[in-house]
DNA sequence: CTGAAAGCGCTTACAG
DNA sequence: CTGAAAGCGCTTACAG
């Protein structure tokens, strides 16, 4: 008999509103006011307890497809990144996730692995309402698959890249003064042949870094030394290999300091000249830039430009989260914001012999 | 006049199927079908064409929220992880969405934290619907929260981790036989004095590795030398104060080798080996768990035993996967999947003097 | 105050 | 073969 009275709460497939109503002999618009507390329901309070017994009993939960489908809204966005295994890009979906989490939502995280055939796909994929907004770290200046965003008004916030309009939300570090703080230390150590190990100049970051080299240089009368990095490959390899090439220079233009695009060329650098028997910081200095936690436990611990990841995703997150909110989206001011920068010294700099 | 046209083809407001069929003369029914490429619509060419056009030119595309709903489907799978930003779980989070989307699914990326809280709600917020199944690396070997997932009929699969029960399916490493290589291949380097430093035994990989450490130390006839780091801490501050905490041991039992519980927390010891004057490999041989990418650009380059990394984010996406289209979930035998790990030699281990 | 109805945007068995 | 209707699981203005 027990057992009966089991069976008949505990129903077979997935609990609805309308089998609790059935079970508690009401309409599912009841059942459904009184489960979300709806304040204008007058009922008696047996029918009340015994509506929400049956509930609990029955683990039911809302359906939060028919939910959305309901409130055009899914509580969940979806953030794009180039590559998750990049120290820095995992630091920064972990401050998204946190506010997010916080704000009720989820993320779908989209590896493109800097293509832009899938950041295409993964757009065109999110912005089919399963998504109530996006963040993207992956823009390239002149990306153009972005505009799509605006013809079907999702929402959505740039950080770490930047393009070149101004018609974007975005979020990105203040890399023009990166660039200029790296240099400014290493001439005060009395260097004067830097070289910079740049990425592809498609992305407002690394084209930033240079604008900021350059400005420097010139101003300092100093010679500019630039390698660039083939696009999509700004790791540790591509360190080794820039190394290799700069130190093919005649003894008198060999950089005797070098500042890299990220930390990860930088641990390249430093691997290139132990095998190559350079010394660093003894013959070489090195700047790197982001400052990514393993800055600090490779040896030497690494000079480097502090990008500030957890307010960047923090406050792309919370923008977009606004953005959701505001109800007709060209309403509120797109921002734009900038954040600053800062250099920390380690060991892998040092003054000129 | 040209600009009117334009306006009724490209109507306010996301555009959905009703609108097209009004605005192609045809029925919701009909303009679905033609999307679809139904085999057994018979329309005229210059209907299907139009339908074609419009669509296309209003840059139509179905709402997968609506659809979801339809096909009880979402297309989309959640993974819980403790910390992305650990780059075991960052490299398998890129195996898991690798294969992933080339099936077409995108996936809810969810850091706990290692807080069982955050594990609980995420799940349970998982679970509502919103997604065809979970990938859960954060299992612990007693949870209970996810039986839950048995009764709302939610697909899964645990890897890295596993629990104590034999009811889940599961993708993990050899973990075992991992603790085995690094302490023989440690013993054959003349090593006696062999300390592990373990994490918290509510996971499955740690419990493993202490398992296989003891089975080996014993069958040497071995002292055992075990440090526990607190539940959750297996970072590099940890593996800072356990070296500091075994070498208040006295002369005699100080050890010469330590198996630590990741290369994390191996890179802990190496910067509190340096700090403290003790030179790594020649008074103390180190070997790390993983081969995370940084172990090999850390110096010394850290001996250390691989973790199938890519093989585990692929089985265990293909293995969910499989289990969402297993029409009766109880129809198929779930895998449990325990893959080989390898040692890896580089420079932090070498003969005792 | 409660219930029946309409609707969110699709798809598909069912009639005509 | 095509269209109207029902339905996926909710919510909420609208009647009674």
């Amino acid at each position: 008999l027990e057992k009966a009275v089991k069976t008949s709460t505990k129903p077979e497939g997935p609990v609805t509103l309308r089998k609790i109503a059935a079970l508690a002999g009401v309409s599912p618009s009841t059942v459904s006011r009184v489960l979300n507390r709806d304040p204008n329901v007058r009922i008696s309070e047996p029918s009340r307890s015994r509506i929400l017994d049956i509930a609990s009993e029955t683990g039911y939960r809302p359906n939060r497809l028919a939910r959305s489908l309901k409130y055009q809204r899914t509580h969940v966005i979806g953030m794009l990144i180039p590559d998750i295994t990049n120290p820095l890009f995992s630091a920064l979906f972990r401050s998204v996730d946190d506010v997010a989490s916080a704000a009720g939502y989820h993320v779908i995280l989209c590896n493109t692995g800097d293509s832009a055939s899938r950041f295409q796909d993964h757009l065109e994929a999110l912005s089919d309402g399963h998504v109530d907004g996006v963040l993207i770290a992956t823009a390239h200046r002149t990306d153009v698959a972005i505009e799509k965003l605006h013809s079907r008004r999702v929402p959505y916030v740039l950080l770490n890249r930047r393009r070149d309009t101004d018609e974007d939300a975005s979020v990105v570090p203040d890399d023009r003064r990166g660039a200029q703080l790296a240099i400014e230390h290493l001439v005060q150590l009395g260097h004067r042949r830097i070289a910079h190990i740049a990425g592809s100049g498609e992305v407002s970051r690394t084209a930033n870094r240079i604008v900021g080299y350059r400005e420097t240089m010139k101003s300092l009368g100093l010679p500019e030394i630039i390698y660039h990095i083939p696009a999509g490959g700004m790791h540790e390899r591509a360190g080794e290999d820039a190394l290799v090439q700069l130190m093919k220079a005649s003894q008198e233009e060999k950089p005797t300091a070098i500042f890299t695009a990220n930390d990860l060329v930088a641990l390249g650098v430093l691997a290139a000249a132990r095998r190559m028997g350079i010394r660093v910081p003894d013959e070489l200095s090195v700047v790197g830039c982001d400052d990514v936690p393993l800055a600090r436990y490779v040896q030497p611990a690494l000079t480097t430009i502090k990008y500030p990841v957890n307010d960047i995703g923090r406050l792309a997150t919370e923008q977009l989260i606004e953005l959701i909110s505001a109800q007709p989206v060209n309403a509120v001011v797109l921002p734009k914001l900038v954040l600053p920068v800062e250099l920390i010294r380690r060991e892998s700099t040092s003054a000129t012999a």
